[in-house]
DNA sequence: CCTGAAATAGGACAAGTGACCTAAAAAACT
DNA sequence: AGTTTTTTAGGTCACTTGTCCTATTTCAGG
């Protein structure tokens, strides 16, 4: 198989396992069984963990920004389209309760073991933080856009991860139909 | 040494360990150095290292309890004793910058380890969540009491990861004035 | 078909882990 | 002081981990 290939199932596999099952606790056997692959040959196309590590986190941003694109061409206002950001809990719902956030998890882990991904891992909050920035920019809220972009941002997260701890519950519709109601309350126009 | 006070030092060096590195990559080894005592002695103590978790879980949830039974006597009101709830993201900002939230960064590490403690830790969660909902009840919102409390759970766990990841910015103080400004402008009477 | 590069397999290694064991030291009690 | 119990130290074990190495297979280009 052409090693590009490979390479892809390997980061794809990578990046489940890692979501699922935590960065540092997921073992390169885990990884090849999953692909298929022996353990020697992953040596072939990372040399170390920390290299999957930047290429998973490489493909999450990939992935985002698609996501994205998706929504300024689907989405006709930046209001519709921070809509469709909050919506993304209700997307994702059952992983989510399963697993939490994608992003958050990843950086809490490499925050706490101090590793140097942290960075890389940051920039997936960064991409997330500068695109809301942007939206309630063109809304108007030129002054308080970033502020704004962070206070949802971090309403996200708090209901992912208590989302994950009462799985069983409407909690999260419930959230998602506040920050919504958050959302459509805020003035068209800024405070410049 | 008497074997509870050497107990107790164990437990509180793991519990802060396992706050700053996690409870995976937390060494028995580790844990030893820091209380100053061989590998070997630990085993005399704990036998295994769930066992270690339990303990650490059950003195956080005992710090917990007496910092809440505190905020009774000082707070006369119920209002006054959520806003003291909100403020312990200034009270620990410094750490929580660094390390995290200790109740969401080691439940959603056990959550994401399969491990059996998550059950555990969820009681964490539960201890504010109980007391919150009561808070809210005594103010008068008896029917989404529990709503109430689980939304300033949320908007505190979101805070303190987004914190973790930006720890050099206004955003903490920001984000606590406004849940202090929310819980200002919840009506005194609920809606029953 | 042949040849050399690309890709794969599987074994080996050192380091670190949780767990266990036994003997020595310390403390408590008679 | 002597004896029993509590506490401690340090070695050992089986296992897993990331990493490395070498031999074999696959496959494309001449």
């Amino acid at each position: 198989m052409a090693a590009s290939e490979t390479r892809q199932s390997i980061v794809a596999a990578a990046d489940d396992l890692f979501y699922e099952n935590g960065f540092d606790h997921t073992s390169f056997a885990q990884v090849a069984e999953v692909v298929g692959i022996s353990r020697g040959n992953f040596y072939y196309h990372f040399k170390t963990k920390d290299e999957i590590l930047d290429a998973v986190i490489e493909k999450r941003l990939e992935d985002r920004r698609t996501m994205m694109s998706q929504w300024s061409s689907s989405q006709e206002t930046p209001r519709q389209r921070v809509a469709q950001f909050i919506r993304i809990l209700l997307t994702n719902e059952a992983k989510i309760k399963t697993y939490g956030c994608p992003i958050g998890t990843l950086f809490t882990e490499l925050s706490k073991l101090d590793h140097p991904g942290e960075d890389s891992a940051r920039r997936l909050f960064d991409l997330f933080r500068i695109w809301l920035k942007r939206q309630f920019e063109l809304m108007g809220h030129t002054r308080d856009a970033d502020d704004l972009g962070m206070h949802i941002l971090a309403r996200s997260q708090g209901v992912a991860t208590l989302a994950n701890a009462y799985p069983n519950e409407p909690f999260l519709k419930n959230e998602v139909q506040q920050m919504l109601a958050w959302l459509e309350a805020l003035e068209a126009s800024g405070n410049t």
